[in-house]
DNA sequence: CTTTAGCACTCCTTTTCAATGAGTGCTAAC
DNA sequence: GTTAGCACTCATTGAAAAGGAGTGCTAAAG
């Protein structure tokens, strides 16, 4: 009759003390009885009355206990009950958005500030933090170099967004020269600079194919040699992780070898990276609480990710992986500021 | 009397007792006993006549026991005998040979190489893989070019050696134009291409110095910037880790605070990169078993490290880490060819 | 003189068992 | 509705006992 959704409400009381019940497990990682929550509260309840509250909470499958007498342990609808609608979120010391703020500032290029941003996110929760690096779909394309390099190699470099610096180094037919390249460039910069990457893709595709036949030698070969560069630009999808260290530290990720899966997990990037990209789709901050992730390997820890972004576009996404009892309150501000600041710091206008 | 170095020669028969212990116990990871050692080393002795010889050894500092009624265990000095002269090198496996060669094939940059390398490593032994990036104090710098960025930023590209590209975002007192900047590289390339980044700068630094005055702005402004770009290049010294996850396989490192300090230590890297200079030194393979290395984090580590070269000039060192008890008759020779094909791959020479 | 069998001894590991104690659920009284 | 009381469960702890792997020594055999 009652479905998941329909939460049959919850009394002041029994919000009070799921509150106090998680509160207490994140900070102490150990299931907690009734004398101690009843202590724990601030309620003035005994530990009797505070059982029969549990228990119903029990019920509804917000807590559960890891054996018949061993305290309670919010389950990950509890938790999910908690930070939706019973979190206070501490207000954000100054001291660490200022430390924040001045390890992103805006003078070091996109890949850079990602990396910092990571490792700024592992080194303030304490947790492992997690950047992904931004699309490029729709960067803008500001110029593009061809340099030739001896041995039938020529070296391409492309400006994206003015941030952004990528080279590759193609492999062509025959030797070019200097000159010869800088022609091409010229025709490339001219036509297509400031356009999207994916935009200029598109046109080069149809170009090449449509009029291929009439084209001279000197065309083909610059729309082949862009169409080589922006291929490898594109792909480039993948994430920035640091501090994994960090979670070596609790003790319910101690056991070697979950800690390896998720170590490895990390090195296979792919779930991960998935997952990340499903956070890239909401505009806002999103939580997964263990097993909500649907990845297996996560099933122990949480995810809280925001997405940073350039001109209202969401660029990407940035967060920390911690074990579910991870300290929300904290982390939620802290993650939520990074995106923003990192946001500030990309962005192209000072 | 007896110093360290005047080693009381071994009969015959200890060696081969030395060598059996060594190998079953990198083999199964216990402490082997007389009983098993007896039957193992194919000597047709009983477990008495074999305690004797191994109380000789344990006597010699050899082998020790973790306690009075376990096995024996081969001490730093014993792995180091083991190595130095008991050890059986297997020739390499073809095929690995063939992955090997496959996946360091020239087609890609020097940067790319390096990464490429620690990853197989560490998939091929199944241990941690390490790769020091190329040295860039011998480099030649092939080419130098600026483009301009808006907002008083311009674009560096250094081209070093044919094979690797480094790009930096110079701040700038003002805007500088395309043309201008491409007067500045013209400079800068007829000058200096073709020479090592060393001589480059010290040129650099003294020109500065002793014609400041005399010289027009382009001049120096051209020479301001080429200083900013190289100093950049010549810093990054650094390594690349792969692999790390397999060391969680091993007992004897699955302490996790252990774990834990040892994942640190590659995070923190600068220790690992010290031990790792030293290498740069030897030309060839050098193994430090356990505390050797003279680093207390990697106590219960090897190293084995190769160097690899380029124009039989030394580059970096790559080679593997993990525990004292690896298995050094495999580890060896794949270090040693991944060198050799890594070397192979970064010469300029196809 | 070397090798080996025998044996007592050490000490780690595993198992067993009881004691402890935290915490529960239920019932009955307030 | 709240609470005290109580029986019950079950993880944890520690001690004691059993088992076993391996040693060192001694004395006999080769």
């Amino acid at each position: 009759m009652s479905s998941q959704s329909e939460v049959p409400e919850l009394s002041e009381r029994a919000q009070c003390l799921l509150k106090a019940l998680t509160e207490r497990y994140i900070r102490e990682g150990q299931p907690v009885g009734s004398r101690t929550l009843a202590r724990d509260a601030g309620l003035k309840l005994s530990p009797a009355t505070v059982r029969n509250v549990i228990a119903d909470l029990e019920e509804m499958g917000l807590v559960s206990s890891p054996h018949t007498s061993a305290g309670r342990v919010p389950t990950v609808q509890g938790y999910r009950l908690f930070v939706d609608t019973l979190l206070s979120v501490k207000p954000l010391d100054e001291s660490v958005v200022e430390e924040i703020r001045v390890n992103l500032d805006a003078e070091h290029d996109a890949r850079e500030l990602v990396e910092s941003a990571s490792g700024l996110l592992s080194d303030v929760t304490r947790l492992a933090g997690v950047v992904t690096l931004p699309r490029r779909e729709h960067a803008a394309l500001e110029r593009v170099e061809f340099l030739p390099l001896s041995d039938r190699k020529v070296l391409a470099v492309l400006v994206i967004n003015d941030k952004e610096v990528q080279n590759s180094i193609l492999h062509t037919d025959r030797n070019y020269s200097a000159g010869e390249l800088q022609q091409y460039s010229n025709f490339l910069n001219e036509q297509f600079a400031g356009r999207e990457i994916q935009e200029v893709r598109e046109r080069l595709v149809t170009e090449l194919r449509e009029t291929r036949e009439h084209l001279d030698r000197m065309m083909r070969t610059a729309l082949d040699m862009a169409d080589q560069v922006l291929g490898e630009a594109e792909q480039g999808s993948d994430y920035v992780l640091a501090g994994q260290t960090n979670l070596m530290q609790f003790d319910e990720l101690c056991n070697v070898t979950t800690l390896r899966q998720l170590f490895e997990a990390f090195d296979e990037k792919r779930q991960i990276l998935k997952l990340l990209d499903q956070c890239v789709e909401s505009e806002h901050l999103q939580i997964f609480i263990g097993e909500e992730s649907g990845y297996q390997i996560l099933d122990e820890c949480s995810l809280v990710t925001a997405p940073y972004t350039v001109d209202g576009r969401v660029l990407g996404v940035l967060g920390v992986i911690g074990p579910t009892r991870m300290a929300y309150e904290r982390v939620i501000p802290i993650v939520d500021a990074t995106a923003r600041i990192l946001s500030a710091a990309l962005n192209p206008k000072e």
